[in-house]
RNA sequence: GGAGGGGUGGCUGAGCGGCUGAAAGCGGCGGUCUUGAAAACCGUUGAUGGGUAACCAUCCGGGGGUUCAAAUCCCUCCCCCUCCGCCA
């Protein structure tokens, strides 16, 4: 949520910012009821502020045995007229919240402008493409005939998009857990965490997938309850309505859990593989930064992503994404490219975004500065990584010719040792 | 799910119609003392909104009601604790 003080008094930058970013958002709507807004509490808090002390005159009056009838009778209509305005103000306030809770975070100044994905920035490449002598197979194809991916199964048990991991998928998957859990836990600075996998609407809206984006979630019949879309959701809003101590920033977890995404927008994209679940598995970084260093702590969070990748030795881009294609919370956003070699092109494995206070304003995330000023915290995340992702590309990048995998030698330990899956 | 008890500032906890944004203690901050620290003592210490400012308004789990006036009374929802039931 953008500080409504902010718009008023920047009102030509704010629309410049949301403009680069394709938002068709209207202000104007905004800045006509912000104006209504303050000339009806100006006007009622006058009001109140009469009742308060004739109320104290009534009180002083009554405790020396005296009463005055004609007060109280003009003090009752006078209490109704602040009702009626109070109840404009709420209907106002109401307005104006919905209305901001729809309008996306502004571009950090850094943010590359553009339209699209087109427009993006490759900030830089991590090594070479591995070099084959035989045409690579896509990860379903390898995965199927390894027997450690089961699409069929998958599809009976729930519907398109869920997938059955067997045997070594199944133990690769987590191993890839625990591996990158302990490197971000012992390497990082992170504290793990984790967190429930259903939450209130309160957190969704917190984080900025609510009110716009309900369509993504899913949604429990009987319970006021979501399936979260990423652990963005619970960890971020650990601190929901809580002041923080300065000395205690920048506050790092890291989270392993499920996520669930209705992938209501992708109808008929990607739905061969392990690209694009309903269902797949996360380690997520969360940070709480003071503002000042909220931008150096999105570098170092980028890093510790990539390091995931570069310690699995698999070839990736950092890509810097430009305002166009930026998410709806996010300020500033860099994405991870890994390379696939059935197609020939790089996937996205982890998007690394600084929020700026735009989830603080929303979830009410404060810290105390050692001056003892309150000021909203900065809230930033990124994948370390997509589980399901990062299989897929070890399965593409490691396979041979007979059709086996070699296993990274980091995630050996979790794996019994073994050297392949075959 | 049933019965009872309770939700007050960073924490503990008093207040149960007006003088209470809120006692007291702890914690935090500043000071005195000390070579320094601790202890002791003194002072200070909530947030939000509006206003150029003086200042004003709002907030005692959320929402609604009664009243000239509500942290205090009533209704409702949520949450926590204890006991019973159920259960991985």
């Amino acid at each position: 949520m953008l500080d409504a003080k902010f718009v008023r008094e920047n009102i030509d930058a704010v629309k410049k910012a949301l403009g680069n970013r394709g938002s068709d958002i209207n202000l104007n709507d905004f800045l006509v009821l912000d104006k209504k807004r303050r000339e009806l509490l100006v006007e009622v808090e006058q009001l109140k502020s009469v009742r308060n002390r004739t109320s104290e005159e009534i009180g002083k009056l009554k405790k020396e045995g005296k009463d005055d009838r004609k007060k109280v009778l003009s003090m009752r209509e006078l209490s109704q007229k602040i009702k009626n305005i109070d109840v404009k103000v709420g209907v106002i306030e109401d307005k104006l919240h919905d209305f901001m809770l729809d309008v996306p975070n502004t571009p950090h100044p850094s943010t590359p402008v553009g339209v699209n994905e087109n427009d993006n920035k490759v900030v830089r490449t991590w090594e070479e493409p591995p070099k084959f002598e035989f045409k690579p197979q896509a990860h379903w194809d390898v995965g199927t005939n390894l027997d450690i991916l089961d699409f069929k199964r998958g599809v009976k048990i729930a519907e398109s998009r869920f997938t059955l991991l067997k045997g070594n998928g199944a133990r690769l998957e987590r191993a890839l857990i625990n591996f990158m859990l302990d490197l971000h836990t012992g390497e990082h600075g992170y504290t793990e965490v984790f967190p429930p996998i259903l939450v209130n609407a309160q957190s969704m809206t917190s984080t900025g997938q609510l009110p716009k984006f309900g369509a993504e979630l899913y949604k429990c019949a009987d319970d006021d309850l979501y399936l979260i879309p990423t652990a963005e959701v619970p960890v971020t809003n650990i601190f929901r309505g809580e002041i923080l101590r300065e000395k205690d920033l920048p506050i790092k977890f890291s989270a392993y859990t499920p996520c669930f995404r209705r992938e209501a927008g992708a109808a008929g994209k990607e739905t061969r593989g392990i690209i694009r679940q309903h269902q797949f598995n996360k380690v997520e970084m969360v940070k709480f930064a003071k503002p000042e260093e909220s931008y150096d702590e999105l570098e170092k969070l980028t890093s510790d992503a990539e390091e995931v990748l570069q310690k699995l030795g698999l070839h990736y881009r950092v890509i810097e994404l430009c305002t166009g294609d930026l998410g709806f919370s996010a300020a500033k956003t860099y994405d991870l490219e890994v390379w696939m070699p059935s197609y020939e092109g790089y996937k996205e494995i982890s998007s690394c975004s600084n929020f700026g206070d735009f989830q603080a304003r929303r979830a009410n995330i404060k810290y105390r500065t050692e001056d003892k000023k309150v000021r909203f915290i900065h809230t930033l995340n990124g994948s370390g990584l997509a589980i399901g992702r990062t299989l897929a590309a070890i399965l593409e990048n490691y396979q041979q010719e007979d059709g086996s995998v070699i296993v990274p030698e980091v995630l050996r330990p979790y794996m019994g040792g073994i050297e392949r899956i075959e």
